[in-house]
DNA sequence: GGGCTTGATGACATTTAGGTGACAAACCGT
DNA sequence: ACGGTTTGTCACCTAAATGTCATCAAGCCC
């Protein structure tokens, strides 16, 4: 996304904590965008195409978790929630609501610096970014977030996106209900595959010739759905 | 590598954490392996392939940050720390030499769970690969669940690719109707042969040119069913 | 505020796979 | 060759998995 600096989203409304972070992390070559409140924050996201987000729990009109969930469904984006509260119970609500990582106030910055390169290490070793994947007719351009049909650019939601990137990054290869469904949904709904039939069948409809035959978006009874891999 | 159980392999030489880890995790469904100290810890690794190392960092034969480094080396598998000290110094270092994540004693086994889970996420996000296995003009792909026969893709139901991966798995060898009745329909229908005779004649009848006189899945009387292994 | 898009949910239709019994064929020792 | 045993095949029924349609609520963009 950027090779020269990676961007450090920083959602977070105390002005002191913000300063501290803009010159401690500054120094240490990270690039810092900042949003005061969660709405701000959720569309800078959406906006600005960040790399990492750091996100305070604490925040004047939105709660942290609800954020945290929001931002799990806008997109992938490694989060690293900072807090003042230290109980574990708010933690484990946090990591289990989309967040990988949780600091509680205070903290140093050469932890926070060493946690976020941490985080950055994982996505890279991930798929590769801005890459145009074509299978057949169709092409996904993962870091762009666009779907071609015969060159035709397609509107595809946030959720078909996700379900559909899933599905290229091991396109060939079976991706299993509960993959899809705890990579989009989160964990607690695995048992909820009637999700995946109504998005995989919006998905298709936008993708397929004739959606009853898909050339695509493959069905694997009782295990998931697989991308089928063609010639151009 | 294991769909139902992630597997973690726990890298710690106090008995007593052993035992609380190992009962707590165990409870939210990890599959737990263990190792005393670093060298049995690094062999186990390219042994056992779990899916997460947890490793505390006073170990009895090397420091915890060399441990680190080579697990590293060998592998991109998440490796959260377990350690008594909590000084922001430790945690960088372990952090920068490659560690995910970085807990201190004492901990909660929930906090652990959650952020075990939030490195899942992250990997299960990499890209599976696939080995072929082939005897004669069978090929039979595990990991993608695929099935070629001729070079041409046979769809296979659920139970019968799980009946086929037992043979592919122990190709050459038999596979008694026990062994086969138990791990696809579980220990209480050891004796309904009758599925395995229903369920090898359509995968014959799928994969053989002639059903009648199979060159694949071979009968042993008495005793099973083996797949032969033939040249390409 | 009002139209538009998106996500969630329920009811229902459709497709596919699994299980069952009857019977045929192959095998094995005598 | 014979009878009992083991294995293979067929047709059918049922249950489970999947797909589709319609609807409603919430958020978003003018």
């Amino acid at each position: 996304m950027n090779p020269s600096k990676p961007v450090i989203l920083l959602i977070e409304d105390d002005q002191q904590t913000r300063r501290f972070l803009k010159t401690s992390l500054g120094h240490k070559g990270w690039r810092i965008i900042e949003a005061g409140d969660g709405k701000t924050g959720l569309s800078m996201l959406k906006n600005d195409k960040p790399d990492l987000v750091v996100l305070d729990l604490g925040l004047p009109d939105m709660d942290g978790i609800s954020v945290t969930k929001r931002l799990r469904q806008l997109s992938d984006i490694p989060v690293l929630i900072l807090s003042a509260r230290s109980q574990e119970q708010n933690k484990i609500m946090a990591l289990d609501a989309g967040a990988d990582d949780y600091l509680t106030k205070p903290f140093g910055a050469g932890e926070l610096n060493s946690r976020l390169q941490a985080l950055l290490r994982r996505i890279n070793r991930g798929y590769p970014v801005s890459e145009l994947f074509q299978t057949g007719q169709l092409k996904v351009d993962l870091a762009a977030r666009k779907v071609f049909i015969n060159n035709q650019e397609v509107n595809i939601t946030p959720i078909e996106f996700r379900l559909l990137s899933i599905l290229v990054r091991q396109a060939g290869l079976v991706a299993t209900h509960r993959q899809m469904l705890t990579e989009v949904w989160g964990a607690e709904h695995i048992n909820d595959q009637h999700y995946l039939r109504i998005y995989m069948g919006q998905l298709r409809h936008k993708l397929e010739i004739n959606p009853a035959r898909p050339r695509y978006l493959l069905t694997e009874i009782g295990v998931g759905y697989r991308l089928a891999v063609h010639e151009a």
